[in-house]
DNA sequence: CCAAAAGTGTTTCACGTACACCCATGC
DNA sequence: GCATGGGTGTACGTGAAACACTTTTGG
């Protein structure tokens, strides 16, 4: 059923940049196109928005019929509405960045669905349109965002070692931090809860566990607290 | 002329928001709507994007339309994409804000065109559509990116005496700064220039004029330095 | 000479940073 | 018993914050 406008309309589009943890690193999650343009490309995943649909909204169904995963962190990152990003014709896309837990199942189910990886930030392949300029962007984003809000968190299990987070900063910051002072600092903010469990399956020592405490750091937040690594 | 599409699209227009600082107060550009809906309404500045024109773009022709001035701090704030933001259809935003040189007397001439006027952010008219959200998102903003990106001197003219710098800092951050600190911090980072100049026309002790060095800044930046107020 | 704002230093305290060893556990 | 990571405290330096008086100028 076609649709007319008195005046031309750019599409309107979303995509996602999906970022998750693995044991080592940064990885993101990218979709194979099997159509033209860039056939073949890898691409982030995404795709029009409907008119009656908010915009988060359909990039939370592009991002669940992609990965199959719903209840993710889900934060709007840009804009990019340059005429030539798209071949065909002006499209403007909505980016949105998403944190997703890898050690949850269902997203492991979507990288054997249709031609769907995750892709190490090191190793990024070629991409379609202007994805790079929307991957760096959201790379930057989450790199200074992590800073200073509590995100980080959207990455890790529910409960975790601290050591998993120590890690977590450093993959994402790109630098070593000093142990001590790491476990000084995120404890002395009052926002994590010491679990009775300690980790299992290891080779040596178990750490114990954690779990990040929302809703004490909203009541901080409150005082006039600020999280800040 | 009209435009037929395979499926329908939301309508895509730009919003900005324009700040400036006066005398006392950090003030905001609104435009009084005359048609429908909401004619009569106070409303931030925008339009229409043009297919094949780069959304920001399609902001900085609309600005320029409504207060005459070219070549201002512009940058995108957020879009909002909620399918009910316009009664009439679904409209996706991408609005902007705009830093402006109140000094500037190309904006001043634009007062008192069409229907345009600037309101203390105190005192700002019930608006039309979710323009106040709009507005309450790029006040955070500006409040937040002050603190760490040396944008406010785009609020002050190119000479100013460090007391006009702390005032603009005191009205955005809502607080009073301590004259000496603020001083010592803002002349140590080695981003203002000391001018031979002194101000004129004051019923006082005439101030020395100081000139923001975006090269100094940007050089500094490449070896690391954070400007944080 | 009075009003009004410009300009200037020091002390204190909190926090970031650097740094090394013993402990618990699995194999 | 050895390899591997878990867990812990202190000393130092930098930078933020608090704080008051003298100087200059115009009217």
């Amino acid at each position: 059923m076609p649709h007319t406008y008195k005046y031309a309309r750019p599409a309107l589009t979303v995509d996602c940049v999906v970022f998750g943890l693995d044991k080592d690193d940064l990885k993101v999650l990218l979709i194979q196109r099997d159509l033209e343009p860039f056939a073949g490309r890898w691409a982030l995943p995404g795709g029009f928005v409907n008119v009656g649909e908010a915009v988060n909204v359909a990039a939370r169904r592009e991002l669940e019929e992609e990965t199959g995963v719903g209840r993710v962190f889900l934060e709007q990152l840009y804009t990019f509405g340059a005429p030539d990003r798209d071949p065909r014709e002006h499209v403007v896309s909505v980016a949105y960045y998403a944190l997703v837990k890898l050690s949850d199942h269902r997203v492991q189910a979507a990288t054997d669905a249709r031609h769907a990886a995750w892709f190490s930030m090191d190793d990024i392949p070629k991409l379609a349109f202007d994805h790079p300029k929307i991957l760096k962007t959201a790379h930057e984003r989450l790199r200074s965002k992590v800073r200073y809000q509590p995100i980080g968190f959207e990455l890790l299990p529910p409960r975790f070692p601290l050591r998993a987070l120590q890690h977590l900063y450093e993959v994402i910051l790109k630098r070593e931090l000093d142990k001590r002072n790491f476990r000084k600092k995120i404890l002395s903010m009052g926002v994590l809860e010491e679990l009775d469990e300690i980790e299992t399956d290891v080779a040596h020592r178990a750490a114990r566990l954690y779990r990040f405490e929302k809703r004490k750091y909203n009541r901080l937040v409150k005082e006039g607290f600020n999280f800040e690594i």
